[in-house]
DNA sequence: GAGGCGTGGCG
DNA sequence: TCGCCAAGCCT
């Protein structure tokens, strides 16, 4: 991975570090710079997989209570999966949660309960990609490894001026970061690119002036930094319609585990049916939408009297039903329930 | 390589 | 309002 590094690289390396020095955002997960701190790994672990592809915002509250609740792998490693799903409820991307359990059991299993400290050893893990084999390894473990994320693709596009489109772009940028890693503080210049990418090489109005970089970047040098990198369009999402039931009974409402696979896998749901290209017959008690990354959908929510014999399920008290672990689909429904009943 | 896979915030 | 986007992974 690891290269000559050029008097240019050098000083590029040290421009971004300088910059994190001073700029450096504090979060529930990072070592700041300099304070002669070790990170956990388990913890930077952690924090790596519940941001893909989701906002610091949105993991901070949910990465204290994983933390709080499970704060070592072994810890992790022992807990329901009932318990972990439902507490990543309203994260998103729930493959994420099973993986995260999957890959917990297996470093306990198969390493001890240490993670391996090499990029190929991490890579080789459940929802372990090469952007989070090379971060981990990288800020947890020192390795020079080149963590490429979107915020990286997009500094080093308008820096080196790639006009290639993603995916296709992906190889030159990679090419054009390896040389530019620094042996000393490796995890520092990773965080740092993905601290100015998430603040000054924004995807629209980049701050190219304050920029620790603005001097020899090729994109402000030709002022067309905000147009990079080149993605390709979008396709129009379809919209899709569903049922789900309302079965009630003594104050408990009657819940259903979705299956491992394919949408919301694994996750406590409302039952109902497939959901399909045309709207329900019925109008049901309430409806709501919900936009999903690849189809829209209308739910109809429509009372039951009694469980369907096959589904497997369970009672749930309706003044704990936040406990459930809901996705964020579902609690629309139950919100909207809770509102019309007081 | 392309498509499946959540959610919330922002301009 | 609505399209875009956020520290991607898996098949």
């Amino acid at each position: 991975m690891s290269v000559q590094t050029s008097h240019s690289a050098e000083n590029f390396a040290g421009r971004i570090l300088g910059w994190y020095d001073r700029a450096a955002r504090v979060l529930p997960w990072r070592i700041p710079p300099n304070s002669g701190h070790v990170p956990d790994p388990y913890r930077v672990w952690m924090a790596e997989i519940m941001l893909q592809q989701t906002t610091v915002a949105a993991v901070a509250g949910y990465f204290e209570r994983f933390t709080a609740r499970w704060p070592s792998v072994q810890h992790l490693a022992a807990a329901d999966d009932a318990d972990v799903m439902a507490a990543w409820a309203g994260l998103g991307y729930y493959a994420r949660a099973r993986n995260l359990l999957a890959c917990a059991r297996a470093v306990v299993r198969d390493h001890g309960g240490h993670f391996p400290d090499s990029e190929a050893g991490l890579r080789a893990l459940p929802g372990i990609g090469d952007y989070t084999a090379a971060a981990v390894a990288s800020i947890a473990f020192g390795r020079a490894a080149v963590v490429v994320d979107a915020n990286i693709e997009r500094v080093i596009a308008r820096h080196r001026r790639i006009t290639t489109p993603l995916p296709m772009a992906k190889r030159e940028i990679r090419a054009a970061l390896a040389p530019l890693v620094p042996n000393d503080r490796p995890g520092d210049f990773a965080q740092a690119l993905m601290d100015l990418g998430a603040t000054i090489c924004t995807p629209r109005g980049p701050a190219c002036v304050i920029c620790p970089v603005m001097t020899d970047c090729m994109a402000r040098a030709r002022g067309d930094a905000e147009s990079l990198p080149v993605k390709p369009p979008k396709k129009a999402k379809p919209h899709r319609h569903g049922l789900a039931y309302w079965i009630e009974e003594a104050d408990r409402l009657w819940l259903v585990r979705r299956p491992d696979k394919g949408m919301l896998g694994g996750m406590r749901a409302l039952p109902g049916g497939a959901w399909e290209d045309d709207p329900p017959a019925e109008s049901g008690i309430a409806r709501i939408d919900h936009s999903f990354t690849h189809f829209d959908l209308t739910l109809t929510l429509v009372r039951r009297e009694v469980p369907l014999s096959a589904a497997e399920g369970e009672w749930w008290p309706l003044s704990d039903l936040d406990a459930a672990g809901l996705p964020t689909l579902y609690r629309k429904l139950t919100d909207k329930m809770r509102e019309k009943d007081g």
